[in-house]
DNA sequence: CTAGGTCCTAGAGTCGGGTCTAGATCAACA
DNA sequence: TGTTGATCTAGACCCGACTCTAGGACCTAG
């Protein structure tokens, strides 16, 4: 049922210095237990915590942030609505991540489209060409808007 | 026609010190120009170029990928292939992105509709509460999961 | 003429988020 | 018994991507 910091690296897919590095930020639900002898010992909880927490991390939560938010858990109740808002301001934030990331997909797939028809036709010379067009005009290297204008 | 450095900062988003680090680090189509007094010229496909680099950037390309796509195009014809990969491997990167936020948006919305709903009956308390806890269980802070039980 | 604003370069500093090192302790195995 | 291997601490270091500073040039308006 204990688990070691090895495990729980090995397990949450964090390095144990992350995970030594989390809890010197703040960044753990409990403080850490330790055994007698000074070794971390953790719980499927903190796996759980910690399944919660990558989660954040890679949807663009701050440590910061995340301290912020189990602090507040760690008070107890009375300030539900300041986590609520918390977690409203973040999901606000990822859903403008998607959005954008989605324009950027539609912006990449037309231009891998492009890539793709004209390697098909053999007609890549086309594309893009800043030193072919520098004999031509003035301005020796067009956007590299060009690939798409043909 | 021809716009400063400055203009280029405000229409761009960038800061002036980004624009001439970027220039350091390669990342521009072609070789910025230079008034006789040695200050920069920049032109409309300039802009176009930063838009579509921004947008890389805040999809998660490094700048070192960047300088690599560009460089190729500025190699001229021959490496489409590599050029299209370079832009796969993007694309491909921002789908489990996008992937990976969406699930991420389902967990926080649960969180959100668990707060909101407790919130709205007055049952705040029964969320975690890890003070709470200490004084009826050994261990005193149960994982935050324990929100969602209720 | 001078004051303010924009620009230049080289290089130092910052910040977030880790990662790594040194030197020590401890448990288990051959 | 001694060597491995996991752990501990404090603190140094790293990396990417900027950001800022110092010291100087130049331009334009008042």
């Amino acid at each position: 049922m204990d688990l070691s910091i090895g495990e729980v690296a090995q397990r949450s897919g964090l390095s144990v210095h992350a995970l030594r590095f989390y809890e010197r930020e703040g960044l753990f639900a409990n403080p850490v237990r330790r055994l007698s002898n000074g070794r971390r010992v953790y719980h499927e909880e903190d796996l759980e915590w910690l399944a919660i927490c990558t989660r954040l991390r890679s949807s663009g939560m701050s440590l910061a942030d995340i301290r912020q938010y189990i602090q507040l858990a760690r008070q107890g109740p009375g300030n539900e609505h300041e986590r609520l808002a918390l977690l409203r301001r973040h999901q606000d934030h990822v859903e403008a991540q998607v959005r954008e990331l989605q324009g950027t997909l539609e912006v990449m797939r037309a231009k891998v489209r492009i890539y793709e028809t004209h390697l098909a036709r053999g007609e890549a010379d086309r594309l893009w060409n800043p030193s072919h067009r520098a004999t031509t005009t003035p301005r020796p290297c067009p956007a590299p808007e060009a690939e798409e204008a043909s």
